[in-house]
DNA sequence: CATGAATGAGAGTTCATTCAT
DNA sequence: AATGAATGAACTCTCATTCAT
């Protein structure tokens, strides 16, 4: 290192932002661990390495630590969509691979569904909390539902719901997935979801088509 | 009151049955409200009108009303299920109607939708807890997978994947929709559910038909 | 069974002296296991295989079943020293042979010494129990010190200290080491209290005697 | 006071110390007053003047505050042990007078006999506990036994038995004598272990004197 | 900013005791 | 006399939070 590049040392704000960034990663493995309910401030701040003051430094309460989790998750999940929605022109068939591979995330960061159902209990708990839930929840649930809006429209059909039921739907069943896992077995989810959505395809009517056309043909299992 | 009418007075038994009752309700109300972890045995003895005292008397610790609960949860769903299942020579329309009613039901029994997310979440946790909930837990997965592999039996089409597995997303789907519910709006549960399931019918192989035949005449949504 | 001693069934009163009788004994393992304050009246009537009512039908507290065994006891420890002290004109080596087989009992009867600690600690405690403790104490103690004044006498010594101190400071001495016992290791409790007896008796001063005389010739180690 | 040595305001290192110090003097004193069992951990708190979390930032449970008297207690028996066996070169008479004194220690410090027992009993029930106490144990029995078999060699008489087990002998006595102490009454304890140490010297065998020398002239009671 | 001793409320649980049966 | 459900107080222990340092 040139002496003009010397800090090894952290400047005040660096270190403030380290220790922040740390208690919040430990809190996240913690939640998804023991629950919300079941993980103490103690908890986090001793696993962190760093004092229960600390903590409090950092953060208000408990429940802020879980709001700065949301606001993660939140931009994390608009990164995906966005990747899923903005990139135009696509063929029904690489909509559909997108959604595989996005369904395939959520069979591997297992952690992540498994918070969002803590975010999700918290949020029908405290009344403070849902409030700030809600926003990213919609943003969430019209993001996807743009997706499987889009990818109804390249196929010429009529989704058999409004799309961002259809969204929430498939929020929900990847939720309630994550909640069945148990450690040592395989876990199905990815490929169920597909599996529905693949029979929502096939249900869906082709308004305007000439009759008699094989309603799939570009879909085959 | 005549000498064969008895006494308003409770015999013991009864009053204990009734405690015990009481209690059992008083938890399940507080669990569907304040989760597992957020409800005090203080709270469920006083809510129902004891002492702590009197809940120890009936039960060795808080996890045994859960389990309580869990078996009361059991027996509902297999009667349930075997209304779905034992009434042989049903038309495909029959069967969708029991399903229907059944997904209804669903619909207006929220809080057992909520305490099943809170006994499945308390067996991730609780060894203890997990190994009698696995029972019913297979139990009611393997009934609901019949009723499905029925259904697609008299169909006369294969169904995209196991029954159980398809039983099992479509636990996981209600339960990940309970989650969503909030107070105030409509709950679209028992209807996408509906829509799912006519979904994976649509796109069911038709295995040894003749090819051509318009896939699901009987079935329009 | 003749039909002149029919009575398989027990009167009501020996019925209930039957009940009165196990509870007092399951008392007393109790004790002698979990201390007097580790035993519960819960476990007392379990253990006896009655209920707790069955309990306060019988005792009206906790402390009156400890005075209850405190008297049986007493009256054991008074058959024991009535056979040590009344039988007249023995011989030294007699008197020290009734010692010894005196403290063989002892060493035999460890929960006896385990439940006089007990008596002794909740003497100190309890007012109300202190005061009955007293009385049997005493007697005890003045029972003990007039078999060693006896023997003391028979040897025409006098005694280095007041026989009844010196009979209290034997029954320290075995409670002492009845506390020192450890499952598993000898229990040297009768060999120590007979060597310091030993000791006494060759200390103890020939006041009449010619000088010169060897003291205790008769009493080797 | 000078600038220096400015602030009557305790450091708070100092004022932890302090804390922790009075949790301990006051856990003392009521396990000797009521006893180990019979004292509870609100109890040593409201005493001390602080509140029960004050005692759980200082020790993990109730056995730890026993843990850190026995501590104590050893130490304190280490250093009046070393007293008694150090210094070399003394005369029989200087010897017993030094036990004569530490007998009187006893005497004075009844609080450390009542609890020494507490902490035997406590032994008895809990293995954690009796571990840590067997060293102790030992470690006091071997150097009270040091102490004794010095005293017989520089008296060049055999002890009628191991110099350990004599040790343990008059603690016992010690412990026992204790056990008896009722408030009003005057302790014996100390004179009646002298009486008892002064027997055993008495009864000790001369190996290689010449036979009739007076076995004891140099110890008049 | 970070520390961690101290707080006070509340958790699950046990217990001696009561009383309708 | 015996039952045991129910009581209410007390127990050990954990927690989110505060604040002097």
């Amino acid at each position: 290192m040139s002496p003009s590049t010397p800090r090894k040392r952290l400047s005040r704000e660096e270190s403030q932002a380290q220790t922040r960034a740390r208690l919040i990663d430990t809190a996240q493995q913690l939640f998804v661990t023991n629950g919300y309910g079941g993980t103490s401030i103690r908890d986090i701040a001793d696993w962190a390495g760093y004092s229960q003051g600390a903590f409090y430094s950092n953060f208000a309460s408990k429940e802020e630590v879980l709001l700065e989790l949301l606001r993660g998750h939140m931009e994390a999940e608009a990164a995906q969509l966005s990747n899923l929605v903005d990139s135009g022109g696509r063929t029904p068939e690489q909509i559909l691979g997108d959604l595989e591979s996005w369904a395939a995330t959520l069979n591997n960061d297992a952690d992540w569904c498994t918070l969002s159902i803590e975010l999700q209990l918290h949020a029908n708990r405290s009344p403070t909390f849902a409030l700030e839930y809600q926003t990213v929840w919609d943003a969430h649930r019209a993001g996807l539902g743009r997706v499987i809006g889009k990818l109804f429209a390249t196929l010429g059909r009529t989704p058999p719901a409004e799309p961002e039921e259809l969204a929430a739907a498939f929020m929900a069943l990847t939720h309630g997935l994550a909640l069945q896992r148990v450690a040592g077995r395989p876990d199905p989810s990815g490929r169920l979801i597909l599996v529905f959505l693949r029979g929502l395809i096939a249900s869906a009517g082709l308004p305007d088509t000439a009759p008699g056309a094989d309603p799939q043909p570009a879909l085959p299992a």
